[in-house]
DNA sequence: AACGCGGGGGA
DNA sequence: TCCCCAGCGTT
């Protein structure tokens, strides 16, 4: 059985498109600002998971001068929840960059398009094909399936060389007249019909031609190397409350939620049977001595788990009978929210959903 | 080349 | 549980 020609590939994906494909808020539009958001929020993130989130930012921010001018903190607070900060970090670092070197304008194409941080090989094809209709394949993971299975392409998707093989083949595909909805065709097929486990194989409209279907390797291709396994860590928070404030701490060093806030954090990862002591020993060699008389001790463990690590904290509320001196604060990194400040500060789900807990008690 | 980076949903 | 998701930057 041999594999389809390039042209017949191409147009048995943008029948099937035609007839199957959501209707999407970033398929309306050829501005690239838009485009490129959708795109920033899509990585290693589902459809059905991102979009309220472009929904939101792109009220927020219409525009990228809107982005630019926008603080910080308030990006992120609009990110929060959604994962992988970076991805806002650097966003608005490129927006300030294209408002004032670029004077507003997107770079135009592929090239131009790789240098602008947080934007590599996929995002710099998917916006140069949908917003100007360069002729360049997105290689995604949805593509990575759907070529490995029609082709036979047994090649490792995280090698250097595999990456190569299926760029190349990808962009021997891409059709000619329509490169930008082809690029969407190919995704949308993969996250609809060419699914990773269980593909609707039987009402497949490249099944004939399919490697993978005829060979039986459906289930095996593509080849992927296994993730690492993931570490667990303990979090103990030091939670300093005087009246209704908190003393919280922006993360700065590298790790995971860098710009988010959340409270003290000891060091290292303290073994839990340990922790009330250190705790201890911390408190009291604070200058000017520490006003509190109880450590109230944590009941319940929040638990988080992430693709690389999972992490067990838990809150060591500290009411305070006076507020910390400037220069505790300025020691430990810690600054004093109000309620409803602290709403507005980006923070990590799992910082969430603890003051969620402690505040309406 | 390997690693770190979130959070959610489906089987 | 495990896998995967419209990947990228750093080391």
């Amino acid at each position: 059985m041999l594999a389809p020609d390039p042209v017949a590939f191409a147009n048995t994906l943008l029948t099937w498109y035609e007839r199957h494909h959501r209707a999407l808020p970033w398929r309306e539009t050829r501005d690239p600002y838009a485009i490129w958001l959708s795109e920033i929020i899509l990585q290693q993130t589902r459809v059905s998971q991102g979009l309220p989130y472009y929904l939101d930012f792109i009220a927020a921010y219409p525009t990228v001068q809107d982005l630019a001018a926008a603080p910080p903190d308030e990006v992120l607070r609009h990110w929060q929840g959604l994962g992988y900060y970076s991805r806002a970090r650097n966003m608005h670092q490129t927006a300030k960059y294209i408002t004032v070197e670029c004077h507003g304008i997107f770079p135009n194409t592929y090239k131009g398009l790789l240098q602008l941080k947080g934007i590599g090989p996929y995002t710099a094809a998917a916006i140069a094909s949908f917003a100007f209709k360069e002729k360049v394949a997105v290689v995604d993971g949805n593509v990575y399936r759907v070529l490995a299975r029609v082709f036979g392409l047994a090649e490792d998707t995280a090698s250097p060389t595999g990456k190569k093989a299926f760029q190349l083949l990808a962009d021997s595909l891409i059709s000619v007249d329509q490169p930008d909805t082809y690029n969407q065709a190919i995704m949308e097929f993969g996250a609809i019909q060419c699914t990773p486990n269980m593909p609707d194989c039987l009402f497949c409209p490249l099944q004939q031609g399919c490697y993978a279907f005829q060979h039986g390797l459906v289930q095996v291709l593509p080849h992927k190397t296994k993730a690492k396994a993931s570490r667990t860590r303990y979090f103990h928070y030091l939670v300093f409350k005087h009246e209704q404030t908190y003393y919280l701490k922006k993360r700065t060093e590298s790790d995971v939620w860098q710009g988010l806030y959340d409270f003290y954090l000891l060091p290292n990862d303290t073994e839990p049977a340990l922790a009330i002591e250190i705790i201890k020993q911390e408190l009291a060699g604070f200058h000017p001595p520490l006003d509190y008389t109880i450590i109230i001790e944590p009941h319940k463990t929040y638990k988080r788990i992430l693709s690389h690590q999972k992490i067990l904290a838990k809150f060591y509320l500290i009411p305070l009978k006076s507020r910390l001196s400037d220069e505790v604060l300025q020691n430990m990194g810690l600054a004093a929210y109000s309620y409803e400040e602290i709403e507005q500060l980006p923070k990590a789900v799992l910082i969430s959903d603890y003051l969620q807990d402690a505040i309406k008690k």
